[in-house]
RNA sequence: GCGGACGUGGUGGAACCGGUAGACACACAGGACUUAAAAUCCUGAGACGGCAACGUCGUGUGGGUUCGAGUCCCACCGUCCGCACCA
């Protein structure tokens, strides 16, 4: 028969709505069944869905459906991020609400993200800023209100001037917002806070059983919690300096092994005590108002001189109170950390050296590296912060680093004199609670009232949600929410009077906190179902960008335990329980990062960006050249960049999907690169991905008209090429099943191209009178090729699947069982080796014994030439894998 | 500065637990089919030498362990990412 070109976009659109009609991919309410729960990070609804996109819905579409076939009951959810920043820009620059920008960018990105086949259960739908979820998630908030885990303080806080919001520590990148990209500044406000520290020891320890998570993002969580063991010190101030009011500096210390070594004290230019000795000193004022206006970005930091103001103020040493020492502001020590507070050694730490030797400070090694010479060791230009032997520490001299710390940490400990202990030993973590105060509108009104006499006071729960008021404007900076005539106007629940609404929004990255459990029971009338949610969590293969390894996931990890304690605790059933068996601990059992999508970046012969649209390719290889369509001029071919809409390097999935199908910008997308790692998109990528559909096409095409009808029974005899494309067939498909449970897609691609050119060979050598044998396995064969590319190709393999005449739906065929007999072949090639080198290969049986081995290698000519005639001192045989004679 | 990852043909990459390096694909070259093109099919290819059989070299560099190293250990070079005045 005459084979047509498979028309993919014709045909997806046929079969997606046969996957809709049927309802096939809703998650079933059978909790008996094995479950297998697969997410990928929602999308915000921006407007379109980009390539980045594309590739992670792929991934979890394949890992869905392959678990599904697996006879696993699967939910694989989708919803929106919604709430969020660009929705109110876009209300002040198109004077749209932002609610109908984000409705509308909603409706058109669940159109494109249908058209890429996904088996989404879209039944469990949510968007963050639909009532129906914020007001469950007020709910959770009031409960950690309760519980002490959401409180409001006075601080210091990251100011976005762009964005006019405050930000967490989370979202200042390199001193920046992370969204605008604006110098953040310090601004002192109240805000809501949760307390995420309180979490800090169980955050980090739990890291360790997160073995299915990357290495990368464990340590970039526990470098952010940042735990370091240490003491606090109280250091007496001698009265005839220090402020009236102030005895005593508390500092923090990870070495008080170094304590002797101890040259100067330095605190914060906030630090209370630093304040309160400017007060009478206008020198010192000016200084500390210099530091404060110093900038804390990247740059700033590390351009910024280490400089300081001695205070005047002498402290006395907590193992020898007759040696005093001077108290500088430096401008290096920060108020945010331990106690804002340090004692400095300069011997012992580089930041201290400097800052000694600039102000004529004592320099006293205390630490011996190994090797070195007491009588000759210095410290020059580097401090030794390293351990060693203790010198120059009185009672400490020829102890270990570790055992001096003991021994210092033991009799500041024992000397408890007066009120308060002296020493104290201190865990200490460079974490800080969540800021989740915004001033925005687009974001979950925090459900709190301000009265006057009672405080702050929660919105009872019968008056949940707090809707946000339809009619704001946008048309001036600063909080809707606090402009609105109406709104923040209501009385107190508790006293009746006249109060005032909060008006701050919280942060975005409260809502994707718990969507993941919310998606367990979308409408269930809690924020979370307790049946449902021990049932489905934790989520067994998260997937999405590196870019939330600290913000989202930490955050996440954070909000389910803080809840979870707040009474809407889930089972564990045994795993990642708590430490007290307090049920379920960890939302996120394994976790994927996968890689951006790059592409080369243009520009015009004026430097302008240029749309990969905009231009056309002359010649190829090397000398390929791009023009800019428009003008006909040379365009610059620039370095490959993630997609972005600032380098204008785009491909827009809805133009792929409409010319080459889903499947094709599918498999493009899992193959040749590994899914973690960064893959280039390419005009030849995507057309050898829809060459590859045609073949797979074809090859099916053809074989549906060879191959015996379904349902023949086998033959008795099986010949030996036909046997061949069998184990072919089987191996494939157990290899290519072991992939996808490794989420190594590219692997699973190479391999099911292998076995296709293996099925296409068989095909080539069948004439049109196929052998009884050879037609059933190639019903076999094609049957199980179908089943290996649905995961990947789902609509290619429905069409594939229909063509081999059934009229059920592969979507709901079971995973097929390779056999294991036709996994090992009875002969096998081993190499083998003289004095290492390669010299042959042995075809031999699989189960032969060593000598046996042994003997036939020796035989081989290629190994009697190579040795020349010596005869051979040792023979390593490793049955099944190689023989190397030693000579 | 600290922490992490990575380094394999022209390109993307494969290689389980230390056992035939370069699977598979892209690009390339040659051929078949065609009036022609496209599409498709076949063939070739790590480098160097050789007509060939074959030989030598070869996984960033230098050393080490081992019968055997892309894989393990040490040092160095390079690239990317994260954190960064954290006491």
């Amino acid at each position: 028969m005459a084979t047509e070109r498979y028309n993919a976009p014709a045909r997806e659109k046929h079969w997606q709505k046969l996957w809709e009609e049927k309802n096939i991919f809703s998650a079933s309410d059978d909790r008996t069944l094995p479950k297998c729960y697969v997410l990928e990070m929602f999308p915000y609804p921006s407007g379109r869905i980009h390539m980045g996109h594309v590739r992670n819905y792929a991934m979890g579409d394949v890992f869905a459906r392959y678990k599904r076939a697996r006879g696993f009951n699967v939910l694989h959810p989708m919803g929106w991020d919604a709430f969020g920043m660009p929705a109110e820009n876009a209300a002040i620059e198109r004077k749209t609400h932002p609610a109908s920008w984000t409705y509308s960018n909603i409706e058109t990105m669940k159109g494109q993200l249908k058209s890429m086949g996904l088996s989404l259960d879209w039944a469990r739908e949510i968007a963050t800023c639909s009532p129906d979820y914020y007001k469950h998630q007020q709910r959770l908030f009031l409960d950690l209100f309760d519980k002490g885990l959401a409180y409001r303080k006075s601080s210091k806080v990251n100011w976005d001037p762009v964005d006019q919001t405050v930000l967490a520590n989370e979202q200042v990148i390199d001193g920046r917002g992370w969204r605008s990209g604006a110098l953040v500044e310090q601004r002192e406000l109240t805000q809501w806070f949760f307390k995420i520290t309180a979490y800090s020891d169980e955050l980090l320890a739990a890291l360790g059983g997160l073995d299915k998570w990357p290495e990368k993002v464990r340590v970039m969580q526990a470098n952010w919690i940042g735990r370091s063991e240490g003491m606090l010190v109280r250091w007496a101030l001698d009265k005839k300096t220090a402020p009236k009011g102030f005895s005593e500096l508390e500092i923090y210390t990870t070495r008080p092994d170094t304590l002797f070594g101890a040259s100067f004290m330095a605190i914060a230019p906030d630090h209370p005590l630093a304040k309160a000795a400017a007060e009478k000193n206008a020198e010192l004022a000016s200084f500390c108002e210099e530091c404060r206006r110093m900038g804390t970005s990247a740059a700033d930091v590390e351009t910024a001189e280490k400089r300081g103001f001695d205070t005047g103020i002498r402290a006395s040493h907590p193992l020898d109170k007759d040696w005093l020492l001077p108290v500088y502001v430096a401008n290096f020590v920060l108020m945010e950390y331990g106690t804002g507070a340090i004692f400095a050694c300069p011997s012992g730490d580089q930041r201290d050296l400097d800052f000694a030797r600039k102000y004529d400070l004592p320099v006293v090694p205390v630490i011996l590296p190994p090797g070195e010479d007491a009588a000759t060791f210095e410290i020059g230009a580097e401090a030794y912060d390293a351990s060693g032997t203790m010198i120059n520490s009185r009672f400490l001299d020829g102890l270990t680093t570790q055992a001096a710390f003991e021994e210092v940490a033991k009799r500041l400990e024992a000397a408890k004199l007066g009120k308060a202990p002296v020493g104290q030993r201190k865990v200490n973590y460079r974490l800080r609670d969540w800021g989740i105060s915004r001033q925005r509108y687009w974001g979950c009104p925090i459900p709190v009232i301000h009265c006057e006499d009672c405080g702050p006071v929660p919105v009872p729960a019968k008056d949940l949600p707090v809707r946000l008021p339809d009619d704001a404007t946008f048309d001036k900076p600063g909080n809707p929410l606090d402009r609105h005539p109406t709104w923040k106007h209501v009385d107190c629940p508790t006293c009746g009077k006249p109060a005032r609404r909060e008006t701050d929004t919280m942060d975005t990255f409260v809502d994707s906190s718990w969507y993941y459990t919310r998606f367990t029971a979308p409408h269930a009338d809690v924020p979370v179902d307790r049946d449902a949610a021990s049932y489905w969590l934790p989520v067994d293969q998260y997937i999405g960008g590196i870019e939330h390894a600290i913000l989202h996931l930490l955050y996440s990890r954070f909000f389910f335990r803080a809840i979870s304690d707040a009474g809407h605790g889930v089972n564990g059933h045994g795993v990642n329980e708590g430490p007290a068996d307090n049920g379920l601990r960890e939302p996120f059992a394994a976790l994927f990062t996968q890689g951006m999508v790059t592409h080369e970046t243009y520009k015009s012969e004026g430097g302008a960006w240029l749309l990969p649209t905009d231009i056309c390719f002359e010649g190829d290889g090397d000398s390929r050249r791009a023009v800019e369509l428009a003008t006909g001029r040379p365009a610059a071919i620039g370095s490959i960049e993630k997609m972005s809409k600032s380098k204008k390097n785009l491909v827009d999935p809805d133009d792929i999907i409409q010319n080459w199908g889903a499947d094709c910008a599918r498999w493009f997308m899992l193959s040749d690169s590994p899914p973690e790692r960064d893959v280039v998109w390419t005009e030849a990528g995507i057309q050898g991905a829809g060459r590859f559909i045609q073949r797979a096409w074809r090859v099916v095409d053809d074989l549906a008209d060879k191959a015996a009808p379904g349902g023949t029974a086998k033959p008795d005899a099986i010949g030996p090429e036909a046997e061949e494309l069998r184990r072919a067939a089987h191996k494939a498909l157990h290899a290519v099943a072991q992939s996808i449970e490794g989420l190594r897609f590219n692997v699973a691609v190479a391999q099911i191209y292998e076995f296709t050119n293996s099925l296409s060979s068989a095909l080539s050598k069948t004439g049109s009178e196929t052998s009884q044998d050879m037609a059933w396995v190639l019903r076999e064969a094609g049957e199980l090729f179908v089943q290996m590319i649905g995961p990947m190709m789902p609509h290619l393999a429905e069409e594939c699947w229909a063509r081999l005449g059934y009229n059920s739906l592969l979507a709901n065929q079971p995973w097929p069982v390779a056999e294991a007999a036709l996994l090992v072949d009875d002969k096998i090639t081993i190499a083998v080796q003289v004095n290492g080198k390669r010299r042959d290969e042995l075809v031999i049986a699989r189960d032969a014994a060593k000598d046996e081995i042994e003997a036939a290698a020796l035989k081989l000519e290629s190994v009697v030439r190579a040795l020349e005639g010596r005869s051979p001192k040792k023979i390593i045989v490793v049955p099944q894998r190689i023989v190397n004679v030693v000579a």
